[in-house]
Formats: structure tokens, C-alpha cells, sequence
DNA sequence: TATGAATGAGTGTTCATTCAT
DNA sequence: TATGAATGAACACTCATTCAT
């Protein structure tokens, strides 16, 4: 594992454990025992380091859904696969998880404007199964797509959070509890 | 108004506007136009002074909850009341909701201890919603109370959140979707 | 004297001493044997503080030539008596001149843009001494004004940083000289 | 070109720009799109580029003075001739003229020494025309060949930065002025 | 109560230099 | 020759906190 990785998960690792706004890049260079330069050869800024990071777990957690969803059966299998598919993944990569959502809630520039605007583009899935199966299946109830979309994962959001502190361990019982919440309140 | 909550109005409001991580004592003594001895008069360490903000945001998050919610009724009434007066009350209190969040988020201490645990006295009184529906009025269906509570909550931060920073502004349309997702959910 | 005018004196011998370009806030705290939060506090940024110290010099010498500059004369006389007290203030503030030069030059944004562009109305009162000895006394020759005030102020500078290191010291004779260059060639 | 002087050339060039402070050998290797090493293997250290920077511009300097100058004459000819040749050079090496003088004037040692002491030889030529003229010739007035020498470098140094940043144009005008001023203030 | 001065640790960043490859 | 990695010191600036007045 090169340099770059190495900083990058030292940075979960650390932000993590002390949170993103006890995090700086000197901590880093000291928890890898290197000097602060290193950091800075690699990452010229803060902002550049953090991108890196978050973009890594996004990779990662895309082709994990890439080889774990089942998209080819109904609205209602295809929710409970992007539900389990999601939540398997938090387990598997708990420190990173937390870490993450820990950055993307925080990093702001020197002005307060958010470094990662909040990413629409996350509830785009959801929101298609949620018409495909309104209007195509016909096996959804009538309700508002987004706000569905924005409720699953919301809580998907909170019980990774969950499981990645471990307040929540049995994990499969989590999974069958999420997914039916929203199997009784999309089905007709 | 005192100097005390004056300070506090400023706080919340300036994290609002710039974060969290952005926040400091001195940006609050500027922005109401006194020295910064002023803030540290009255609250010796920042500490206290987040603490001051999350304490009286909580206290009138309470207050208000006492006077607008119904308890009286079914559990599903209950639980309907509790949505629409925890989304009403943060409608009425957007900036102090977002930086209310922020606070409690990211307060460490400097070991990266959290400052605000995670305060589960706040799935409590939902749980006992559950509860009481599923053992006496048996009107609900089984689940898992901590789950489902932790479900509603997250759900209502998340559209707290995105009423708060005004993704979403028709508010009415967002108490009666989400208390409908929560009927379906819970009702046998 | 208060603090902020030590800052800005211990800043111009800091600079004649090790120049511009080795110059930094810590060398000034520890040359007055005080923190580095003292100088940010009394001049939150770099800038402001060179900005102080030439603003500072520039208000004393507009003083001082107020006081000592004859204009009731004629043109020649004029131009003599702006020779003689600029070089004298030069004489009297050595170690302030080299400094003020430095900055200036050399002050420059991150992005590359002087900090103190080139002050034209430097060379107005000497543009205005010329055209009325040309127009109005007619005891001028025909030359370019802003060439000639170009040329007088280069002079003036230049034996100024000379008299300033120290490698002039008859300060009368240069006075005597500069003066009978610039009457010989600006008189018919 | 060999490697070197596109290193010396970019050095010049950058300079001009964004000034001595702001300048590094980080820029340089990014300037020409090698690495830093590059840079440090020619140029061992900092200092040694600049002293190359510096040198390579004197002989060429030099050499165009050997050339162009007239020194057979009168010593106000000749003296004329200095005077434009060294205004020709500079007008065809604007950037250079720039740079070596930003060079020489902020360069220190890390102790605060200028690394590039005045060159006091820079005189010497203009002194002998004038001890000529005084006391061969007989044709120049009675003054100190040493004030004026440093006054007529003065008055081209100052000219020669004003056309190298192009607030002056019309490089024949000048030339005619200063020589003219110089005629007057020297010759009997 | 309120102010202004001071402290000292900490932040991100830049950079000349060294060195193994 | 050239590269990329690493170092360590320096830089300007921020900030919570302390304290005399």
C-alpha cells in the first residue's frame, strides 16, 4: 500500500476517533510517525487530502453495489437489496463510515460554504425504484418519491452510524426491521 | 433580552452561517459589537457556552412539545402528534435547529471525546408510544421499538435538516407524508 | 510609547538590518521579547503592519517638509528648498528610510501584485514647481516636467540610501551638488 | 539553449512576475515542467542560480556595451553614448532588467548580509569620463565625479525600470532628455 | 460588568535541501 | 541527468484563555 493510501486511512482512522473538527494534518503525519511535509508533498492542501478520502470510500462503496444489487426483479425486491446491499457494506467498513459522514457534514471553506453541497444525486436510485414501482409495477401506494427517498436513507444514514459505533450489532436483524418499515409503508 | 442570551442568539446564529468549525468566541463578540472578554465574562470557556445553547434550545424544544402535544389518544394518534410538533417546532426554529445539529455533532473535547453523548432519553418517550400500542392497545404490529424509534427520529431530523436549510417548504405536505409512512409502518 | 509604536519601530530596524525579504512577525515579537500573538494583535495581518510603518513614515516627513519647505519663491528656490528638506528628513530618519524603501519595492500580494503600486503624486509638487518655472517664471529651459521629476526624485533616492547606509556622510555637500545639477539643467 | 540557461531564462522571467519574495524553485521546475531535482542539480542551491541569474545578465550586458559604446570622442559623447547604449540594452531586455534588479536588491544571506553587495564598479566608468572631462579635456565644470556618477546611474536605473515596466514608451525622448540633463549639469 | 492586552499552542501551508533510485 | 519522496524549519494567522484595570 503506497504513501497516499496509507494517509488517507490514517485519516479515517484519526477523524474517526477524535472527530473531523479535532482533525488536522499534523496529527496525521504524527500517527504515521512522518514529518508534516509528507502530508503536504502528497496532499498540497487539506481540502485536496479530504476530496481523496471521500471520493476512495465512494469508489469503493459504488463497486460494492455494483456487484452486490439485484436490480432485475421487483420494486419491492430491488428496495430490500439496495437496504441490505447498503447496510452490509457500513459493517464491512464501519471506521471509514463514520469517518465520512463525520467530513461531508463538516468541511466547510474559510468562508462556511459547504465543501461537499449535499449530493442529490444520492437519492436518484431510490427514486426510481420508487416510480417504477408507482407507475410501471402499479405495486407501490401513492406517496411523494422524494420524501420516501429521502426517509430510506435517512435511516439507513442513522442505523450506520449505529452499527459503525456499535450501539447496534445484530446487523441481519437491523436489515429485516428497515426493510420492513418500508415494505408496509410504500406497498399498496 | 440579556447579555446572556443575546450571546447565545449570536452563537447560534453565526454557526448557522458559517459552521461549526468556522465558529469562534472572538466571531461573537464582533458580531454583536463587544470585546471578546465580554463572552468569557459570562461564559468562562467555550464549553459553557455551547453547552448554554444546546441547554436552552432543548428547554424550549420542551416547553413547546408540552404545549402542543396530544397524548391523550391512540398510540397512532400520539405518534402522529408527536411528528407534527417536533416538524412544526423546528419550522418555527430553523436556524437554531441547523446549528443546534452542528453543535452537538462536532462538540469534542480535546482528547475527540464527544461532548453532547448520544442522548438516548431522546428515543424514550417513543418508545413507550411503541410499546404501549403493541402490548396494550395491540394495535400495532410486532417490531422492534428501538428500531422503529430510531427510525421516526432519524426521519425527523433529516426533514428538520432539510426544512431548516429550505430544500423542502411545504411543511404541512411533509408531516403528513412522513406520519403516513409511520402508520403503515407500525398498524397491523 | 504605546506598544503598536514599538511594533512598527523595532519593524523598520528589523527590515533596514536583515531586509525585506527575511523579515518576518516572529523576528519583530522576538526582538521585542514579547509573543508572536502580540504583534497579530495589535496588527491582525502582515500587511497591516507594513502598512502602519510606511503610513507612519509618510505622515512624519509630509510634517516635517510642511515645516520646513520654503514655496514662497521662485521656482529655482523652491526646487532647492525641496532638495535640502528631503535629504535633511533622510539624514535625521536613516535607519527609517532603508526600511520604507524595502517595503515598498518589495511588498507584493501571493498573487505577485505590489502591495504599495508606484505613487505618482510623488512627483506632482515637482512636476508643479517645473511647468511654472517654464510657463508662468519663464526662468526654465523647455524640458519634459515628468522626465525631470523622474530624474529628481531617482537622485534624491538614491543619495538618500546612500546617506542612510552610511556610505555618504558630508550630507551638506551632497545637498550643494544635487542642488547645482538640477539648477544647471533645468535653468535657460 | 542547454538546460542551465532555460533555467536562468525562466528564473528571469518568473521573477519579473510575481516578484522576488513570492519566487521559489518549486516554480521554476513547474514553470518548465520538469521536477525540482532538475533544478538542484544544476543549481546546487538557491543562491547559486541567482549569482548565475545575476552573472549571465552582466556579460551580456557587458558584451553590448563593448559593442555599442563610443568611447573615442569628447567625454560628453561619450558619456551620451553610455547613456543610450545602457537604455538601448535595457529596452531590449525589459524582463531581465527586472528581474536582476529585484535580484540584487532583496537577495540576502540567511544572517541578513545582501548576497549581492553593492558594486561599487558600477561607477568607475562614468567616474573616469568625468575626471577626464575635468581635468584632460577641461570641457566639464568644477563638481564631486563621484555624486554625479551615482547621480546619472540613479537617473538611468530609475528610467530603465520605468521602461521596463512600461510606464515610459517613447524610449528616444528619454534618452534625449537625460542626456540633455546631464549635458547641462556637467559641461562647463 | 466590561475592556484590551497578552500568551502560547495550534492551524495549514511553503520551501530549500537531501537522497535513493 | 532526472525523478519523486521525504525532511524539518519557517511562515502568517487563529484562537481559547488569563488577567490587570
Amino acid at each position: 500500500m503506497g504513501r497516499k493510501d496509507k494517509i488517507i486511512d490514517a485519516t479515517m482512522e484519526l477523524i474517526t476517533q477524535i472527530g473531523f473538527s479535532n482533525f488536522s494534518i499534523g496529527k496525521v503525519a504524527n500517527a504515521l510517525n512522518v514529518s508534516k511535509g509528507v502530508i503536504t508533498y502528497h496532499f498540497p492542501t487539506k481540502d485536496l487530502l479530504l476530496k481523496a478520502v471521500v471520493t476512495k470510500y465512494y469508489e469503493e462503496a459504488a463497486a460494492y453495489m455494483g456487484q452486490h444489487m439485484r436490480i432485475d426483479k421487483s420494486a419491492c425486491d430491488t428496495l430490500n437489496s439496495y437496504i441490505e446491499s447498503t447496510l452490509f457494506f457500513v459493517n464491512e467498513n464501519k471506521v471509514r463510515t463514520v469517518a465520512i459522514a463525520d467530513i461531508i457534514l463538516n468541511s466547510r471553506t474559510k468562508e462556511g460554504e459547504m465543501l461537499f453541497k449535499e449530493d442529490k444525486t444520492i437519492y436518484q436510485p431510490l427514486i426510481e425504484i420508487f416510480k417504477y414501482g408507482q407507475e410501471i409495477e402499479k405495486s407501490y401506494r401513492d406517496f411523494s418519491p422524494e420524501i420516501m427517498a429521502r426517509s430510506v436513507r435517512s435511516v439507513i444514514d442513522s442505523m450506520s452510524l449505529a452499527i459503525a459505533r456499535e450501539e447496534i450489532t445484530d446487523i441481519d436483524d437491523v436489515i429485516r426491521e428497515v426493510q420492513k418499515i418500508f415494505e408496509s409503508s410504500t406497498l399498496k
